[in-house]
DNA sequence: GTCTATAGGTGGATAGAC
DNA sequence: GTCTATCCACCTATAGAC
């Protein structure tokens, strides 16, 4: 059992707009004054919960990771070969980008050289997960004869990762969502993964 | 002929400055002070030469874009096959991180949602060449024998833009170019390119 | 073209009352 | 835990002298 942060309410409504804010703007971009005036307290009250704006980024990448976690825990459990899983992982990044939002460590890989050094270890970690679980899908996948691709493993994740970081990059500059899912269907079907088929995606 | 900006000199040295920043720091992240110190002259003398930071920012991309189509055009007169023009190009990219910065257009589209709507289109006309060129050369090399991949070649296209986007992205945040290559590569295998060998990149 | 000086605003952060 | 009040550094931008 991992340690649990106990966090009060008030905490995770900061949290909840400030995640918002550095996916849409930027960390840079966005300040107590906004976080205060959308939750209709005051700057001085924020600094009460979280000391400087560092602590503040590096709670927002630890909670984004764990929930990113979560999500790819999820399915391991539910989705059977490693084709769907990979359906599954993409459709993670669809909706973060149809809730017109970028990913958040996205954000944050193009704020790097501003970032405090903490900032920028959880960063890398949140890819660390994010390649580790790819990692062990695509090998899994390949033993099975449900994946066929050339090269180590590790490449053909880094790829992925940097293809679906840069498409939701691409696709809010278009203003065009799907521009999202054609490129992940492209990036899949190199893979040997059928395209998406109209998928529900659950929960 | 299409019409040659006349630029003074002091002007030229702004964009070099204010191009560096933007390129590691993001557009948010710099500042008119940044360029003054940095160029020795005062703030005030910026906004002669550029009124308001929108302004510059627009100059910039537009620079940085002409630029950028000299050294397509540069490809499509030296290499010979679409294999060794599509090495050339993500050499483009690699020469970009050698030197310590991002692609100037991948870091404003991260600040999209912050920009001034002229700044925002020229981001767009920025990869409407890049994707243009690149279905050109995808095109060619397919008729020729030379690329096989599936697919419509606009798909390949973007999925080759956002890839290297998103990999320098991650080359810097591990603070690794070499990351960018083994992702290009990765790549470019794909589409049926031989890996690069030690390419030497002119000029 | 470059300067000094300054306006008018916003940034993160702190002290101390309640 | 939240507030008022305040600090000081920084921001973009302008006026006007040189």
């Amino acid at each position: 059992m991992a340690k649990r942060k106990v966090e009060s309410d008030t905490a995770r409504r900061i949290l909840d707009i400030a995640e918002r804010l550095a996916q849409t703007r930027g960390f840079n971009a966005f300040s107590y004054a906004d976080i205060a005036g959308a939750l209709r307290i005051t700057k001085a009250s924020l600094h009460y919960h979280f000391p400087t704006k560092a602590k503040l980024g590096e709670r927002l990448i630890e909670r984004y990771k764990t929930s990113f976690e979560a999500a790819l825990a999820h399915i391991d459990e539910a989705s059977g070969d490693a084709g769907a899983q990979l359906r599954a992982y993409v459709a993670i990044y669809q909706n973060v980008l149809d809730s017109n939002r970028m990913c958040l460590c996205g954000m944050l890989s193009a704020d790097h050289d501003t970032l405090p050094k903490a900032m920028k270890e959880g960063v890398r970690r949140f890819f660390d997960a994010n390649e580790a679980w790819l990692v062990h899908a695509l090998e899994r996948g390949r033993a099975h004869g449900q994946l066929a691709f050339p090269g180590p493993p590790v490449e053909a994740a880094r790829l992925i990762i940097a293809a679906l970081e840069g498409a939701m990059l691409l696709a809010r500059t278009y203003g065009e969502p799907s521009r999202l899912r054609s490129t992940s269907d492209r990036l899949l079907a190199d893979l040997g993964v059928r395209a998406t088929a109209t998928l529900a995606a659950a929960s």
